[in-house]
DNA sequence: TATATTTGCAACCATATAGTTGCATTTATT
DNA sequence: AATAAATGCAACTATATGGTTGCAAATATA
């Protein structure tokens, strides 16, 4: 269906998915669904539908435990954005100045 | 109503979007809406709606002359997300080994 | 002036998304 | 064995999203 960088992406645009991955990073054990929730005003299972979002871009990994779900998060699918990113590094400098003396010339 | 890091992450979220984008940075002139619309299989409506997603994350810039609208690329609010990203750059080398850490313990 | 081109706007459609509630199931605890 | 806790699943809702078509308006061109 949707490739790797766009799950990402899309995994990290929205601000609550994005809250629940810091969460999850800095705390210094991985964290059962229902305490992680505890953290949020959104409802346990809303929290867990962000959760199979995370875990689909694997930014997040999720081990069984008895009837505990404990959740953990893994940065290195972030990576991925970094490398999109860094072909548009050599115009976030330039491409302003650029648009100016387009301007400069067309208007 | 959305902040700035979510608007832009959530422009380049989309496929079709990040193509737009793409092609018009590598432009070497601003290009006017049919022209850049020809490049892509979707209907010129279809490209003018991203161009506003776009427009608002400020990742491109539109500027009329006559009848045509000339848009230009414009790559800095990307650094947003490249700030963003920084702080879990720390993280995406050692958190798959604390993973594993955490899973040689618990399961 | 008549015609062609570029565009915006509006309506519409199908599907995805972000959330909710209710309930059943599995696993602990008493 | 009875109860409590953690979770998944399903149904539902409202809104956003990615696309379409049709048409009117502004601007060029013949």
């Amino acid at each position: 269906m949707q490739d790797k960088i766009t799950k990402i992406l899309k995994a990290i645009a929205d601000p609550t998915r994005r809250e629940i991955f810091h969460a999850l990073i800095i705390a210094t054990t991985a964290l059962p669904i229902t305490q992680l929730s505890n953290q949020f005003v959104i409802s346990r299972q809303g929290v867990t539908k962000h959760l199979k979002t995370l875990e689909e871009a694997g930014l997040i990994v999720i081990s069984n435990q008895g009837r505990e779900r404990y959740c953990h998060a893994n940065a290195k699918p972030l990576q991925e954005i970094n490398q999109w990113l860094k072909f548009y590094e050599q115009f976030w400098d330039t491409s302003l100045k650029n648009l100016s003396s387009y301007l400069d010339k067309k208007i």
